[in-house]
DNA sequence: TTCTACGATCAAAATCCTGTTCATGTAAAA
DNA sequence: TTTTACATGAACAGGATTTTGATCGTAGAA
């Protein structure tokens, strides 16, 4: 679930993104002032919704605070095309003029985050030969590539990510009734399958290993 | 991505560098010499970061070689202010002694980008042959011009804008969205189709290739 | 040992995606 | 006005991928 930290010192304004955020299955933090706007930076936002007027502190003060992975989007009642791009200059990614409209700011903040979720996202996994790139959306075994459909990628990534943890079948379910809601475990078993069959076209190494009656692990003896 | 250059002759500090950079997700190349720091300038780095007492060449020298709008943070053990003021003078946009906080010394390496980002909002991005020039928004491949509409010449821009990394189809429609709010998917199929028919007038490299289910990506093999 | 439930694999069927082409609408250029 | 260039949506073919169902192998319990 993605973070969005909100500094906005219209108490109304303020109200209104929050509970329209939460809706959208956002975990939202309020500041309404720069200063507090500043301390709740160390809780990690993936996201930050500036007013750029705020008591205490000016939103451009914030801003230097900031790092810059993380995405800004400014919200003010100015509009010069001047403060548009200083401030795009400054890092942030997007900028809107009040009054604006709920919708047009949802979808932003959507672009927003999935922008900079495939940008630091980009985290090279590997396990014993096994690399998978997040970001480039590839895997390679012993060097060599490996060539995976999005179902046996997700598996795959899901395995490798979680350390040696064992992964329920129910929870490799998940990840593909996000495109089929009505499907059997029998498939699971069958991308699994597969993917095993490309592995062992490249190396003898068992990767992917069976829990009896629990689940999958990554552990190749 | 962005692409950094380290010039720096101590092995272990290098290497910290280069770690730390990385895991920040900027692109980084080592120099261990003035002279192979002066060679890799062919591969435009965004940023270089240079100590500044170097076998072969010294950091000033170096200095003289590089073009003006690649800012250079000048690492060194040296502090004198006259140093200081030499150096800017000549074209460092900034200075850190050493020892230096690993922190501050990303926080500088992020600012230096930014404004020189946000200041020649022109950059030559090249991938194998394809060189897109921002600033005079013209693309050749091969050497040879590529006329794209405008529309191409975004997505492509955008593709070769992310070092490697996929972009889903959705972030490419919101590219397009900016000109026709409601439209499907189905133009990004067509633009790139069109984006592949011209460049095959040209070579024979498949430069875009999709990621099934997933979206796009430069990469020709 | 024997039984049962689960795991592995295969091939066919169903579904989903991509790459094209074509007809249409629209806006700028001549 | 006419012409030209661009963007878009529909439709379709050709693949790739995913699911299903059948079948066989195997670990664990009684």
């Amino acid at each position: 679930m993605n973070r969005i930290l909100i500094v906005e010192d219209d108490e109304d304004i303020g109200a209104v993104l929050e509970k329209e955020l939460i809706k959208d299955g956002y975990e939202v933090m309020r500041a309404v002032t720069g200063t507090s706007g500043r301390m709740m930076l160390g809780k990690n936002p993936d996201l930050i919704l500036m007013d750029l007027m705020l008591p205490g502190m000016t939103g451009e003060e914030l801003l230097s605070h900031i790092s810059p992975d993380i995405p800004v989007i400014a919200v003010s009642a100015r509009s010069s095309t001047d403060d548009k791009v200083d401030l795009l200059g400054r890092g942030c990614v997007d900028y809107i003029t009040k009054p604006f409209d709920i919708k047009e700011l949802k979808a932003r903040v959507a672009a927003a985050l999935r922008t900079s979720e495939s940008k630091r996202g980009s985290k090279v996994l590997s396990y014993k030969g096994l690399c998978v790139d997040t970001g480039k959306h590839d895997v390679t075994l012993d060097g060599k590539p490996l060539k995976l459909t999005r179902t046996e990628y997700a598996i795959l990534k899901m395995l490798i990510g979680s350390g040696g943890r064992v992964i329920s079948k129910s929870e490799l379910l998940d990840l593909i009734k996000d495109e089929t809601p009505d499907c059997t475990d029998s498939s699971v078993k069958v991308h699994i399958s597969n993917l095993r069959k490309k592995i062992k076209e490249i190396t003898d190494t068992e990767y992917i290993e069976a829990v009896w009656g629990i689940g999958f692990r990554l552990g190749g003896e």
